[in-house]
DNA sequence: AACAACCACAACCGCTTCTGA
DNA sequence: ATCAGAAGCGGTTGTGGTTGT
C-alpha cells in the first residue's frame, strides 16, 4: 500500500527501500529465495522475513505467496465435487468468511475458495440473472447444484474412486460431510413448505469439527449480508428433499456435466418449472 | 493470423484484529 | 490502558491463457 501511496500524490517521497521494491509476479528465483529462508528460519515474522531473505517484496507479499502458492501442503487445481460441497455448505453458513471455509478444506487458501466462488458460482447466478444470496439461487443450489454433486460423490464412491486428499482422512471434513449427506438419516425436510413457509429459519448444521456453536444464520458476527437459507440446505436431507435423481428426477433433464457450465443455460427454465410446482 | 472477449487465478490493497511491550 | 507493529481478512485488480470471431 505504502510505496504505491506514496508514489501517487503525497508529499512524502518513498525512502529509497521503498523505491526498491518490487510488485507483480514472483519470479522462479524469489521463490526460491522465500522457500530455502523459510525452510532455514521457519515463518513468521514476515517484514524482517523479506528484509532478511534479501527479498525486494513487502512481508505481506511474502507471506501471500507463501501461504497461497509455495507451502508445501498447498493443494491446488480442481475442486472435487466434496469440496464443491462443502464450499456451498459452508458459504451457507458463513457467507464471506473465506479463511474460515479454508479451515475446513484442508490444503485449500482462502484465496482460491473465494476466487472459486466468485468465478463459478457467482458466474451461474449472473448467468441466472439472480443474486447469489437470492432465494432464487439457492433454490437452484438447493435442488440442482447440490443433489448433481452429491450423486456424482456418490458415483465417484461407488467406483472406488474417491477425490483425492480429502477421502484418506478420517477426520476430513468433505468426506465427513459427503457421508453425512449420502446418509440421509433426517427426514424432517423432504418438501418442507410448511416449516419453510416463511423462507428462513434456524438449521442445525451438520458436524463441522471445529466445535463451532450450531449456528442459527449465517452472517453471524461479520453482519456481511444477512443471508437467508432455504430450509434443509443444510440439514443433510438433500438427497431426500428432492425428486429421485436416478428415477424421474433430475436426471430426465439431461443436465450436462456440473463442471461444464453450459446446463446452467438450460437450468433456469427447468427451475422455473420446478419450482412453480413447488411453491 | 490477428484481434477481442472472456475466464481463472495470482497478487495487491485497505482495513481490522491480534499481540506484546 | 495504550500504542505500535505484525498478522489476518475480504474485496478488488492485474495478468496470462484460452476461446471465439
Amino acid at each position: 500500500m505504502e510505496f504505491h501511496e506514496r508514489t501517487s500524490g503525497s508529499a512524502i517521497p518513498p525512502s529509497e527501500e521503498e523505491q526498491d521494491l518490487r510488485r507483480g509476479p514472483w519470479t522462479v528465483e524469489e521463490d526460491v529465495v522465500l522457500v530455502n529462508y523459510i525452510a532455514v528460519h521457519g515463518e513468521g515474522r514476515w517484514n524482517s522475513l523479506a528484509r532478511c531473505a534479501g527479498l525486494r517484496r513487502t512481508g505481506k507479499s511474502c507471506r501471500l505467496r507463501w501461504l497461497n502458492y509455495l507451502r508445501p501442503d498447498v493443494r491446488r487445481g480442481n475442486i472435487t465435487p466434496e469440496e464443491q460441497l462443502l464450499i456451498l455448505e459452508l458459504h451457507s453458513r458463513w457467507g464471506n468468511r473465506w479463511s474460515k471455509i479454508a479451515q475446513h478444506l484442508p490444503g485449500r487458501t482462502d484465496n482460491e475458495i473465494k476466487n472459486y466462488w466468485r468465478t463459478r458460482v457467482q458466474k451461474h447466478a449472473k448467468q441466472l440473472k439472480c443474486d447469489v444470496n437470492s432465494k432464487q439461487f439457492k433454490d437452484v443450489m438447493r435442488y440442482l447444484w447440490i443433489p448433481r454433486l452429491v450423486e456424482r460423490i456418490r458415483a465417484a464412491s461407488g467406483n472406488s474412486t474417491v477425490a483425492p486428499a480429502t477421502s484418506d482422512r478420517p477426520e476430513d471434513p468433505a468426506a465427513e460431510l459427503a457421508r453425512v449427506k449420502l446418509s440421509s438419516e433426517t427426514s424432517s425436510a423432504a418438501g418442507s413448505s410448511s416449516s419453510d413457509s416463511l423462507g428462513m429459519h434456524h438449521f442445525s448444521p451438520p458436524p463441522v469439527s471445529d466445535g463451532f456453536p450450531a449456528a442459527t444464520i449465517q452472517g453471524g458476527e461479520d453482519n456481511s449480508g444477512d443471508v437467508i437459507v432455504p430450509a434443509d440446505l443444510t440439514t443433510g436431507c438433500w438427497s431426500e428433499s428432492l425428486p429421485s435423481s436416478s428415477s424421474g428426477g433430475y436426471a430426465d433433464l439431461g443436465l450436462p456435466d456440473l463442471d461444464q457450465g453450459v446446463w446452467w443455460d438450460d437450468l433456469w427454465s427447468a427451475e422455473n418449472i420446478w419450482l412453480q410446482q413447488q411453491f
